[in-house]
DNA sequence: CATGAATGAGACTTCATTCAT
DNA sequence: GATGAATGAAGTCTCATTCAT
């Protein structure tokens, strides 16, 4: 009797591991992915990552395809729906939220595993356009909703000028993005100081987007 | 004496189409590595495509990566000239300069094929350290030094306000870097009009960065 | 129970078949190394040979120099070491001693695979110092430090002159590299038989070794 | 006229390096397979080391098989001749004949690009079987034929006893053929004074022939 | 379910040989 | 005769995928 409880407390455990071991897994392959890319990540170092053998991928994922899909598909949700609360109940002028919100964005770009995601979907896109998609839906349109918000709270409220920037309001995270791509690329030849570099970006912008205060005046 | 000529002429002709080998590969390899990216490029491919048998690639280059250093030589740089002579001799405020600097830029790296170059190197720079050092000193860096030269000009004449730009002029060009990761990924779920677009951006910045007129007047 | 013990049977027979690979691998190699040398040897005749894929190999070597470094070790190495025991506990006069270990190394080295070892070693070192640095360590400087143990006793035990031979003792075995390459390059055209060719040279070579007899008597 | 005068004089000339061609390369691709056997060489680097194109060998050889046994007809022969002519009107004692044609051997062996043509025979001689032949009835034959009179000579003056040598006269240069492949394999990790080596062999070799002083004396 | 040995297609690169000039 | 650009077969090594255990 003891025997067949061990065996069931073994059985539980094992269901256990079993059931994680699909995120083992594509934990594994974020790490492998992020750091070589598609093509040069071999299925051997996931699997040694994820302390599995090769072969058990398969039993999980069809091709290094489907679990490079499955990667994408598990590690940016998760990492994305924080921000969006933020917003809901912000008081106080839409110049510190804008600035607030891009900060959080950058560093969330940058600083976590997302650059890499977007290294990879900016790399590997072309060849699985279902991917693109897959991301553009759940991420990039939602971020851009979130930025329309903000654009029209201020201009709701006369602190924005009304310059159309709502129809094209990536324009405000491409500095989010270039810094991406920079830290992975040209950082070890030219640093780049993201928060100065942010600074220098948000001042201009909304130097840029303000109803000049002289004019309120007036 | 006709022989003669006609030796010369054949000589010439050979002479021509010698020389015009190596051209003949890189427009070949431009084409595959922007659409397969460096590692899933096979010299194979890249020789059929050029016309020769894949051993006549190594007798103009040494290796792989040779190859795509010739390609960035001879396809990016080239039109990086080209736009750094347009700011030798131009006259006029600096803000036109500015102005039709950035859309230039914008244009060669959208509509051209280096948007595919940049892509590569995002993508796998860290695989092959070689290719981003490369391409840093060899483009980027130029390019940043084009964009100091327009902001202190702008500076120098009164005109910009010094905001301290110049620490990171990457940021000017940041919306051209987000779109031409746009246009090869986002483009079919969110159309994007450059021109619209690099306007929006611009008016922003110079209404960013300019000297008040108020202010000059006052 | 009979299922554990099947279980058991079959897992130490798949074992076993595991375990022989590489020796199965080695020897293959072996016979081409020879038969081809280090160069000219084909990998894919190896695998065929040791009746495994290609890809194969490379589970157990990392390299065709590491393949062929497996192979001395366990072909040339082994065969050395069993000299090697024979001298520990040898009583009786060293000439008997010296006369046996000349005429097992120069069996060896002409009647089995040795001396093909020994021609590639000579043909392609230079080409792959590797191999001759590893050669010399493995199997040369052992077979020395054996020939200066022998000559040593020889001396210690007044049977042998001082002559100095203890500075080149590879002079004791030139005759077997000589016929090393005799065997196998001018055997046809001029027969030697080992054994006389040997035994005179060993004559030869105690009789100006010894200490004469009279001179111990006188 | 003078023109006539010049293209004649050119035609000598063209000529006379015509008529050179052949040697030029086969000097050229001795050093060359001497440096590397004859796997490794590069039919390119033979060309660019004798001043000609690739294809031009081809105008006088068949093949790279072609090439290498031209190179070993031609540079054996002449750098062997030389040899016999010594022993012809030789006076004095056997022993210092022997003495001197053995160092003389051993230093043409090592010290000229004999020991790469050896080197060669011994590493390709399987492959080539038409050039051990060769070799063995243009040099060997020759060599052994001197050593059989020398040992004759020493009998027959009641110098040397007759020890059955004239059977194998070949172990007379074993340490020439050793010392040819030492140097060029392991020399670096355990140097040999060929000239310290070369004394030690002969002394134990003649102290091994030589009829005992004392018997004759007794 | 899990393993990991085995596979074999395919990549880059080299180089003997050919041939138009 | 001489050139040297061009060829393409062949070699080593990698790695996604399979399958017997």
């Amino acid at each position: 009797m003891a025997e067949t409880i061990g065996k069931t407390a073994e059985k539980a455990r094992a269901q256990r591991r079993k059931d994680e071991r699909p995120q083992e897994i594509t934990a594994a392959a974020l790490k492998e992915f992020a750091q070589r890319g598609f093509a040069a990540t071999r299925l051997d170092d996931v699997a040694s990552r994820a302390g599995v053998a090769k072969g058990t991928i398969y039993l999980y994922f069809d091709s290094k395809v489907d679990l490079f899909k499955a990667v994408v598909r598990e590690t940016v949700i998760p990492q994305f729906e924080q921000v969006g609360n933020l917003l809901a109940d912000f008081e106080g002028p839409t110049e510190d939220l804008l600035r607030m919100f891009l900060k959080r964005i950058a560093h969330d770009f940058v600083e976590t595993d997302i650059h890499h995601i977007i290294r990879l979907i900016h790399a590997e896109g072309q060849q699985f356009p279902d991917l693109s998609e897959f991301y553009f839906k759940e991420v990039i349109s939602r971020g851009m909703a979130r930025m329309r918000e903000i654009l029209a709270r201020g201009v709701d409220r006369g602190e924005f000028r009304d310059v159309g920037l709502e129809a094209y309001p990536q324009l405000l995270i491409s500095p989010a993005i270039m810094a991406t791509m920079w830290k992975s690329t040209f950082e070890s030849y030219s640093p780049m100081d993201l928060d100065r570099a942010l600074d220098l970006h948000i001042d201009i912008l909304l130097n840029g987007l303000k109803v000049p205060s002289n004019e309120a005046q007036g």
